[in-house]
RNA sequence: GGCCCGUUGGUCAAGCGGCUAAGACACCGCCCUUUCACGGCGGAGACAUGAGUUCGAUUCUCGUACGGGUCACCA
């Protein structure tokens, strides 16, 4: 058996759409669990859209995630060029091929009739498909056009009649009569191919035995497998997947603001959690376990898995699998990634391994950490109201008395650590005979004036000080008379 | 519109002729707890629809509805 090889084609746009980036992904998951090979190649034959930088973004990312390539345009390969327009004497070279083979013929139409042709036919109803004006020309006639110069392009020639199976892994055989298909454009007058005619020429000059692609293409497929027919071509096995939805009518666009790999890391996800995620859209597990590394992946990865119909693209869920890596991450590594979050909205001297500690299990994106922190500055103005808390057994009135029970113990408190605050702030709870939130509650919000924060009130007043936070019970005790 | 494809809880999804129809996220409740989280336990919630095949259909076939894709010198 041949080894597997499998390839990742994307055009260069200036940006990996997620759906892309986990096609580039179960591509990787094919060639890696067989041990073949995976390949990158850059379909940049539309010379409009071309976008400088472009092929750097795809490098890229596909690196951070951990898709390394073992052939491509910038590490090289046996099959190279691996940039098409780097290949478009090969194209010419086949597409004159086919002609020979009676599977493709010249055309000399120019863009002013095709598109009248388009314009009359839709007026009349009719699907619009070339009207094959060029297909019977004669050598003769086809030698003095093309020795005169005559812009042309170069069709398929699609049998006229009888239909046409291809299979795909997931969808099976799939029949389409040939009269449905049109005759369409392999070589544009620019000489470079079309898609249609670039990725099954490559494709098997490459070797490719799997191909994973969007399922907009399994409209032409049919045309791919006449194609490799009329060349005498071997094709490959087909996978395509279903789209990644923004809900159930609509993609996921770059609109959306998180259809790129690149909005998701900025958006504070980790790039193990994105790669998770995505994988599972479209494809699920044998087991009940859904966390995976990239490796884990590759090793659990089955063709069987995949789903047919399309996926929403569910932020919720990524939050929750970001918020999962996030906790396992070491308290060093998560302290790492926090930090520059954290200086956000946090400038002071503090220290921000115990910050980052606190937040570590609270945190699922770390875009939401400037606004946990955000009071360890400067204590916010708050709403008085913050101190009625019937769970705690607890109002205004209680937490005046409270902080001013707990100022004098904090004062002159000297062991200003977590077990020191303790030692002292449980003292005073076992003096009054109190539930522990009836005194820590208040001393929270006093020293934060907010509701939720991250740690509480002995993790809070370790952090920001003693002086500080003397100031701040201070501060609030006064509020509370007033 | 023609052709192709799809349809299990709000979302991702397991299922592949016989199940009390998994699991995860979200949601709700309880526990833990100095808040919020984290963690633990529990709850509610689904086979689009109509026929047919069959002893028996979520599962097979056909129709209907709904949704998607495609009909470019874009990929």
């Amino acid at each position: 058996m041949n080894e597997v090889r499998t390839r990742f084609a994307p055009s260069p746009t200036g940006y990996l759409h997620v759906g892309g980036l986990r096609t580039a992904l179960f591509t990787y998951c094919i060639a890696k669990k067989a041990g073949g090979k995976f390949i990158l190649r850059i379909e940049d034959t539309d010379q409009e859209r071309y976008v400088e930088g472009a092929n750097e973004v795809i490098y890229r990312t596909l690196r951070a995630v951990g898709l390394n390539w073992d052939e491509g345009p910038d590490i090289g390969g046996d099959y190279g060029p691996y940039i098409q327009t780097e290949r478009r004497g090969i194209y010419k070279e086949y597409a004159e091929k086919l002609v020979e083979l009676g599977g493709a013929y010249y055309c000399f139409c120019d863009k002013d009739r095709l598109s009248e042709l388009k314009a009359v036919q839709e007026a009349s109803g009719v699907n619009p498909m070339y009207d094959r004006h060029c297909r019977n020309l004669s050598p003769e006639e086809v030698k003095e056009k093309l020795a005169a110069g005559t812009p042309y392009v170069i069709r398929q020639k699609i049998p006229l009649e009888g239909s046409t199976t291809f299979s795909d892994v997931l969808y099976g055989d799939i029949t389409v009569e040939n009269s449905t298909l049109d005759d369409q454009i392999l070589l544009k007058t620019d000489g470079l191919p079309t898609y249609n005619f670039a990725n099954v020429v490559d494709d098997h000059l490459m070797g490719i035995t799997h191909v994973v692609r969007g399922n907009e293409y399994l409209a032409s497929a049919p045309k791919y497998t006449l194609l490799y027919k009329a060349f005498g071509w071997e094709e490959p096995v087909y996978i395509h997947v279903e789209h990644i939805m923004r809900d159930k009518q609509h993609k996921l666009s770059k609109r959306d603001g998180d259809a790129s790999y690149e909005d998701l890391i900025n958006k504070g996800y980790l790039s193990e959690a994105v790669v998770n995620y995505i994988a599972l859209l479209g494809w699920s597990p044998k087991g009940e376990r859904e966390i995976f590394s990239l490796p884990e992946l590759v090793e659990e990865f089955d063709i069987s898995g995949l789903s047919k119909s399309p996926a929403i693209f569910d932020p919720m869920k990524l939050r929750a699998i970001n918020g999962e890596y996030i906790r396992a991450l070491s308290p060093e590594k998560f302290a790492e990634y926090a930090e520059p979050y954290i200086r956000k909205s946090c400038k002071g001297d503090f220290d921000l391994k115990k910050i980052a500690s606190l937040l570590q299990p609270r945190t699922e994106v770390l875009s939401e950490i400037p606004e946990q922190v955000d009071f360890f500055d400067e204590m916010p103005s708050y709403d008085l109201s913050l101190y009625d808390n019937k769970k705690m057994k607890t109002d205004r009135a209680a937490a005046l008395e409270v902080l001013k029970k707990a100022l004098p113990t904090l004062e002159n408190l000297s062991d200003w650590s977590l077990d020191g605050l303790r030692e002292a702030l449980f003292g005073l709870i076992a003096e009054m005979g109190v539930k522990n939130g009836f005194v820590l509650w208040p001393v929270r919000v006093a020293i934060s004036g907010k509701q939720f924060t991250p740690g509480g009130a002995l993790e809070i007043a370790e952090i920001i000080g003693k002086d500080e936070t003397l100031r701040r019970m201070k501060r609030s005790i006064e509020m509370l008379e007033a």
